[in-house]
DNA sequence: ACGATTTACGAACGTTCGTGCTATTTTGAC
DNA sequence: GTCAAAATAGCACGAACGTTCGTAAATCGT
């Protein structure tokens, strides 16, 4: 089918578009013109605007999934691979993934107190990001490479905390230690937990 | 002039308007509406949206140094008083001080990737954020409470990015715990680094 | 190659956006 | 109480918003 090829582009455009301009700043106008095709066609293949967001949510979780976890499932269970998604998410910030910085965390601060479909399925998504988050801390535990009074939820929150704020210093402060600096804590905060 | 008194009344309810909907969402019809005022009263008093979006930023940061640096400053400098900052930090979160969650970490992922005035507004601020945060650390290691080999700006990067993640879990993720968490990373941070 | 179906377009809908004007009302100094 | 000045309202504008609908064009199974 040619639509599902045409609704794919139109996705990868409007997850671009709204890392920058926001779920809400993305407009079907604007997304249109920049495909080069007419408001109505594009509309037809979502229904409501909400469907759109919708889909494009989806549509970059795909991508994030693809930049962050498959990398980092290359490398053995454990610390490594623990290492490996701190060091793909760093990596996701500076190559920039999402032309407007990490798409989930915009989102996140977009939709925290805007109740709906399109929180729901934000913090669905961020639920399991940072359950997934949890899962590699516990593996570590159990292979004995983590200390085993390391509080899973504790840390993955910590991490979580550390990459936001390098997307934050960044994207908005232009600050180009942002990168070094999150992953220095992160190397330290892991080294003081290693078993 | 009563005109002052009526632009300060506006510019309250625009922060916590914006603080739920975004800077861009911040709507001068809904604005008027919710005041009880005129579109064309309300906007005679800005001249453009992006005059009452920096308004707006302005009014934010009053209350956001009334909330958490005010406070702080009682307490005596060096550790006692960085302290007081975190949890300060905490405590505005938990109370909600704005309706949809710290004004700050919302503008800021909204604008990181739109140039243009309000963004230049919301980054300076959020430097002297980070500069504030940084001399208070800095006055901690001078008077003797922290390991004279702190990095400030290290330190100042990982405290602040505390503060966003535990904003995020409480607002997005109705984490009732993020409080905790958050304070907990702290405070074993700081630990650490105590002379 | 044909016919059915999918896909896309163009025009228009009602609404809201930000922004100008011109009145009218309200305010504050004398 | 008067009067200039300040503040607010009313109305209209062009543009953009999401959405609907009828129709043309492209696609696909046969």
């Amino acid at each position: 089918m040619k639509g599902s090829r045409t609704r794919q582009s139109i996705l990868e455009r409007a997850v671009d578009l709204a890392s920058v301009e926001g779920l809400e700043g993305l407009t079907i106008g604007r997304l249109a013109e920049e495909l080069g095709m007419s408001k109505s066609g594009l509309f037809a293949h979502f229904g409501s605007k909400e469907e759109l967001q919708l889909a494009t949510v989806e549509m970059a979780a795909e991508r994030y999934i693809r930049e962050i976890f498959t990398p980092a499932l290359q490398q053995p269970r454990g610390f490594p691979r623990l290492m490996a998604i701190c060091e793909s998410w760093l990596s996701y910030i500076r190559r920039g993934v999402f032309p407007g910085g990490c798409f989930f965390a915009a989102a996140s601060f977009e939709f925290d107190s805007r109740p709906g479909p399109v929180q729901d399925r934000v913090r669905k998504l961020m639920d399991d990001w940072i359950g997934a988050l949890e899962r590699a801390i516990r593996m570590a535990k159990d292979e004995g490479h983590l200390r085993p009074d390391v509080d899973p939820s504790q840390l993955a929150f910590e991490l979580n905390a550390l990459f936001f704020g390098a997307n934050f210093s960044f994207y908005l402060r232009n600050d180009e230690e942002a990168i070094t600096r999150a992953r220095k804590a992160v190397e330290s905060r892991l080294a003081a937990l290693r078993a």
